[in-house]
DNA sequence: GTTGAAAAAATATTGAG
DNA sequence: CTCAATATTTTTTCAAC
């Protein structure tokens, strides 16, 4: 699907806050709110805008540590050691990388103790990884989600 | 603020589907949907709904590569060598981390030729940096946004 | 904190240009 | 693709428990 600088800035309104009336983006972008919700439908069918998510602050949620944990994995165990991370609930994205590791996850936890555990007991006991770093996030800087449109 | 289970609930269905309507998410808890207003209201007004965001999907406008791009900050320079990086568009996350780089990027270019561009002629031109490490996301097993609730 | 009910506003749908 | 008009649904407010 091709989109027109229409498209774009009803995308960027929704981005920067995905419970803005219809109306009201309507009324941004001069168009009347049947365009908006026509094109906004059309967008959703075509896999343009995957989902609306409410933005949880990790902390209010008892997670006051954030890490990226980079892994190695051996030769051909891929697939199975990959399908165990999914199921912990700490981790929050897998990413296969080019580079010094193979895999690298975006994880959180309560606490420094239970980065830890988390580390040691739970991914550490998968099978199929070898090496591992984490890099624990000391502050984030700047963070926009998803691409800019 | 401290939540209750009732306030995770609420919180779970806005994460999984930021516009579902206030009167739908109050039928699925048993609630009135003007308690559900009350609630998502106060959870705003404390911090722990920091927003609601489309999700774009990045190859939908333009951009086919995604990656993290680790840096080694030279002593004394993060800040001007931070402020700089906020200002280029294809960086959209920056976090200071330990471990073995000091900052780790989150970038999206169109393809691999402007994400050369983007690392040799925009990032490695801002002073401050010595090593650089860019790790291409050739897949992304797995990604759920915010933490668990 | 919660509720039901009323008023205000928004969304979804339709038919036509 | 866009719009105006309409029907339906939701949001928001508020007095009362």
């Amino acid at each position: 699907m091709e989109l027109d600088e229409t498209d774009r800035a009803i995308l960027r309104i929704l981005q920067a806050d995905a419970r803005t009336p219809f109306s009201e983006v309507a009324r941004r972008i001069d168009m009347s709110s049947a365009t908006v919700h026509d094109r906004v439908g059309r967008m959703e069918d075509a896999g343009v805008i995957e989902g609306y998510h409410a933005a949880v602050d990790p902390k209010a949620v008892g997670y006051g540590v954030s890490a990226f944990v980079g892994l190695r994995v051996e030769q051909g165990r891929e697939e199975n050691a990959l399908d165990k991370l999914r199921d912990v609930d700490e981790i929050r994205e897998v990413h296969l990388t080019t580079g010094e590791w193979d895999v690298l996850l975006r994880v959180v936890a309560a606490d420094t103790d239970s980065l830890r555990e988390l580390m040691f007991d739970r991914i550490a006991e998968v099978d199929g990884f070898s090496r591992s770093q984490t890099m624990i996030i000391l502050e984030t800087d700047y963070e926009e989600d998803g691409p800019p449109v």
